[in-house]
DNA sequence: CGCCAGGATACCC
DNA sequence: GGGTATCATGGC
């Protein structure tokens, strides 16, 4: 087990902030299970001294390799934070109510088919689809650290040759060929999501809007949870009606490479409390 | 019952 | 180029 002390790290506020759809909670509001990277980890969050001690159920090692790059622990939150105009309420509310939150850096290819699943749903049940697609495509393991039993993500080769029928299923509804061509695709040299890492982000939005049923918000959202590209910034429903307040183009054009960051502030903040007036 | 959900596409003009 | 009907499905 680890235990480490680190600012701007909130579980419940990463939890509930719509980038992870497999952290689910465990016995206590503070603790929560993940499974990313082919592992499980259980993360729990409670004070020491006053200070927000964060402990995980991995070997020293295993946080090493895995999860301190999976938690975005290098990133300097507070330094992307002071950017944040002072004048700007709104933000500066959303902030101080979310600043917790972190840019977790997920695999790309479980991204793209996490955010195809849920276009045009909500987040409770996109959880619930996607739970049901790792127990049935995915590969069964017990953790070594907790005993836990858990599925991994399907790989891609598992999911290409699955027929519509069964992928409907799992309650995808018409994004079934959308998934399986996704699968297709990943399974192939043509696209490798995990190149997309490597090459000018703009060039990866290319790609990924070229697959059948991404769109502009889905490949954002790839590149900002899956590609650690924090310039991205996905337009859904409700940062919409955000920029509806800000005026079209201003939180990009102020924020630029850090935007992302920001846009998940203010969809967590507007999400509890509505839009701003 | 109708409306909404971390949308995208095909088709219209 | 900009509008819009349509696409499954579950929760409220």
């Amino acid at each position: 087990m680890q235990t480490i002390f680190v600012e701007n790290f909130d579980v419940k506020q990463i939890a509930e902030s719509g980038q992870c759809f497999r952290w689910h909670q465990l016995e206590d509001e503070n603790a929560y299970s993940v499974v990313a990277f082919g592992k499980y980890l259980e993360i729990r969050q409670q004070k020491i001294d006053n200070k927000t001690a964060i402990s995980l159920s991995c070997t020293e090692e295993e946080f090493e390799s895995v999860w301190r790059k999976y938690l975005d622990l290098d990133t300097d939150y507070k330094k992307i934070a002071a950017l944040i105009d002072k004048t700007d309420s709104f933000l500066l509310n959303a902030y101080t109510e979310n600043d917790g939150i972190r840019i977790l850096q997920q695999q790309p290819w479980e991204m793209l088919i996490t955010f195809l699943i849920a276009q045009n749903i909500n987040i409770l049940r996109a959880q619930a689809i996607i739970e049901r697609m790792c127990e049935k495509y995915g590969r069964k393991f017990q953790d070594e650290n907790t005993g836990k039993w858990f599925y991994t993500f399907p790989e891609p080769t598992a999911m290409e040759s699955v027929s519509c029928t069964d992928m409907r299923a799992l309650g995808v509804g018409y994004r079934d060929s959308r998934l399986i061509n996704a699968a297709k695709i990943c399974s192939t040299p043509v696209v490798d999501m995990n190149a997309m890492r490597d090459i000018p982000s703009d060039t990866a939005r290319l790609i990924l809007t070229n697959i059948y049923g991404v769109g502009a918000k889905v490949a954002e959202c790839v590149s900002l949870f899956g590609l650690h590209n924090l310039e991205s910034y996905p337009v859904d429903t409700w940062v919409q009606k955000i920029e509806e307040h800000y005026g079209e183009g201003f939180l990009q054009h102020t924020y630029g490479e850090y935007v992302g960051v920001m846009q998940q502030y203010l969809f967590a903040y507007s999400r509890k409390h509505g839009l701003p007036v």
